[in-house]
DNA sequence: AGCGCAAACGGACCACGGTCCGGTTCTATT
DNA sequence: AATAGAACCGGACCGTGGTCCGTTTGCGCT
């Protein structure tokens, strides 16, 4: 007889009428943010696509926000994998610099992207969540071996400021800046941190 | 007979009980938040409280976020007095670097001390009004008298992007990271951009 | 003063996010 | 297979932001 082992990084077990309602909702999400853009859609809506209740929605994510960010993540993730092991100047095997500087263009262009459901994760999923601290932590680690020596986080922190979604929202849509000028921007900006 | 001039940027006029209104509003409003918190203040107390109905706020303020942006207005325009004619290091007479530095400290506790009334103006508030471009402004022109060349706009901007609300708040509130050393870091910053 | 009208007012009304609790299902145990 | 109980489900319900439109009020003109 298994004993269930208990592991500190797992549920105790997801029953599984609960995670094929789980699986529906985000699909139903994604059908209806597709369809609608992410601020068409209501949760009422999203419940009915699902052909659930409404409070079995906010059972599974808690809020609004919380399920905007279980969408996002999904998007995210693969966009992980390009950094940890895609193909050169963003993955690994090219040298630091040439991958900070795709860094940089390739983050700007998927918050530029993702502005809407970016902005719909509010606070639960725009900050807090597992892609900040990602992006957080492989920029400390470019810094790092760049031979960069200072406040190395709070300097990451600075570098990643100017691709927030309110700053380069504001920048494409309000000042009509062309996306390939923020992206010189950046990279002058990481020549200078990095101080050539 | 004096003929009412027009003036472009004059509303034709605001009928007087309009204006009493507007202004027990925003006091009223401010009474609210000092003692309620920005986030306990709702739009029919506001009304209440000022002794009018909700349709007059809306009315005068468009949404809640216009309320806040109006009342955050009031506490910006005094700071924006002391950059610009205030005692140094803020203000003028004193070399462009000292007052560099210097507005980058003072912005960042004004955004602290303002976080929730900021965050409560949202969009509204937080970016398309008039004191974000008061100081992209003031930070171009500081850049300028540095004598540093590149994208100036875009530099200003990405410079101050580390000051912005929600990078704060994550760092302080979240990561319990000292004003002290944010402090520290917006110096590291400037003087990495500036190139000495 | 009296008139006319544009502007402002007020509160009933609507939509949506979020909560709650009685009833229903799944799963572990025997 | 039967049982017990926890986990889950559903949809009625609530508070709040925002809209709408019939009514009132201030203002310029005669």
């Amino acid at each position: 007889m298994p004993i269930e082992l208990p592991r500190a990084d797992q549920q105790p077990q997801e029953r599984s009428d609960a995670a094929r309602n789980r699986e529906a909702l985000l699909a139903a999400a994604q059908r209806l943010i597709d369809h609608c853009g992410v601020d068409g859609v209501t949760m009422d809506a999203v419940a009915h696509e699902a052909g659930v209740g409404k409070g079995t929605v906010f059972r599974r994510f808690g809020s609004r926000e919380g399920l905007m960010a279980a969408v996002l993540n999904r998007s995210e993730t693969d966009w992980q994998g390009s950094v940890i092991g895609g193909p050169p100047p963003l993955g690994p095997h090219d040298d630091p610099m040439a991958r900070l500087l795709a860094f940089g263009h390739s983050r700007l262009r998927l918050n530029l992207a993702h502005a809407a459901l970016i902005r719909g994760a509010g606070h639960t999923g725009a900050r807090s969540y597992a892609a900040v601290s990602f992006s957080a932590m492989h920029v400390r680690h470019l810094l790092t071996a760049l031979g960069v020596d200072g406040d190395i986080p709070l300097l990451a922190t600075a570098l990643m400021a100017p691709l927030e979604v309110v700053i380069l929202e504001q920048q494409v849509d309000h000042e009509q800046i062309p996306v390939g000028r923020i992206e010189a921007a950046w990279d002058d900006l990481v020549r200078r941190v990095v101080c050539a």
